[in-house]
DNA sequence: CGGACGCTTGAGGGTCTTCAAGGAATGTGG
DNA sequence: CCACATTCCTTGAAGACCCTCAAGCGTCCG
């Protein structure tokens, strides 16, 4: 389960500006919306209402596959904009992972604050290409990567996504099947991936859910696909 | 919802107009350059200088993996927009598979229209979106399916794409490498997943790049998934 | 005609999955 | 506060699938 609260971080998932973030100052006017953890915002196929960019919180997009399979797409953070899909139905359900706040849009408002403002439509296009250019780059990642890099690659997005500080924990609110099915796994590779980062020393975990950092420099290598016949050793 | 715009003559790779599709009549007046196969529009990492809408043939976008591989990311036909990637530089290479018209624009006029012409800014925010979904897609459907799954899928992707009437008739245009790289599947492996097709009366190849479907209700059905323990029947 | 290139097919090995069981953590009720 | 149940995580062994290496075949073009 979830910490229910949050109450043991002062600020919880904060991050640093990133290039993928909605400007805030152009929904200042926004209607909130808090969710709990396993709420959803919108499920698949759900009518296109409103976009909503999040404001605090940790969501994850995902699909259900016709054999009843998971794929998570993409975890989502604060500054992230989430509910743009094509035609006018979700392609994929958002569901909350902790605590979050939404500032809800009506897609009707969207569209006038694009003739009104042009710098609104020019947000939604960056926003939108960048968020085209990660999907892009999982789509690269994910083919034909070991399970080990793969793990590697997710903890180093985690730690550059959610980017406290420049402390090398992170809690990841997730657990493992959460993990598998993003990087196409099964819960028992991830876990002995896991595993072999501890047993080689570059991470260690407190807590199921908590990783600690130890050598970043291999992790990197790792990610990188470098490594590849030294997995075994000491 | 499109204008069909019929303008061409029976020019290669006609296709029906999609959603993904940009509008043409946006871009009456846009400067046109021709490509001839394996020429490129732009590389990976080039500086972002204009959005391209392809007017006719058929082009792939490609990245160079740090091992010297190559991922595909996506084909991309007539009425489909490259160009825009995040940050300020190309997130990937544009090649030409096929001689291919583009109709090329300079980012500085795209942000003016933008502004001037609220349709352009909505039309583009409706192609990255469709862009977007239709690669989130790819990253749910690469994960942990067979290579059978993936291979049915390509050709039924490739089918719609391409939509040559009702013709079950269709013209690859690329080799058995393009394809791997496509669904992240080493060239025999594409190489044995034809050959089980064909064995099972599904397709047959008159050439290497020429696929005739000859059981499409079965096609699909590999493709969702079905028929995982009957794959060495009949 | 011969070489180059791409496609096919075979054998062996590695990685991940599946199936199965044990252990750790969390929550509930006594 | 502790026993118990549930859930999640871990670990093991066997098997499936795909990849690698390798050779054979077809086509195209010089």
């Amino acid at each position: 389960m979830l910490p229910a609260s949050a109450s043991d971080s002062p600020t919880p998932y904060r991050r640093l500006p990133r290039n993928g973030d909605f400007s805030e100052t152009l929904l200042v006017d926004a209607h909130m919306r808090h969710l709990e953890p396993h709420e959803h915002a919108f499920y698949e196929g759900d009518a296109q209402t409103h976009i909503y960019r999040i404001k605090s919180g940790m969501m994850r997009l995902y699909r259900l596959l016709a054999d009843g399979r998971r794929q998570v797409i993409a975890f989502r953070l604060p500054g992230h904009l989430i509910g743009l899909g094509e035609h006018e139905t979700q392609f994929c359900s958002a569901e909350a992972l902790t605590d979050v706040v939404l500032q809800c849009v009506p897609l009707s408002i969207v569209y006038r604050r694009m003739q009104e403002e042009p710098r609104f439509g020019s947000e939604l296009v960056r926003c939108l290409a960048v968020e085209l250019a990660e999907t892009r780059n999982q789509v690269a990642f994910l083919n034909r990567r070991s399970a080990l890099e793969k793990l590697a690659t997710f903890i180093l997005g985690f730690l550059v996504w959610t980017g406290e500080d420049t402390k090398l924990e992170l809690e990841l609110h997730m657990g493992r099947e959460d993990i598998a099915d993003y990087l196409g796994l099964t819960v028992e590779t991830v876990s002995r991936s896991f595993a072999k980062l501890k047993t080689q020393g570059i991470v260690s975990l407190p807590r199921a859910q908590t990783i600690v950092i130890h050598d970043i420099g291999r992790l990197i290598a790792l990610a990188a696909g470098a490594f590849k016949e030294e997995e075994s050793d000491s």
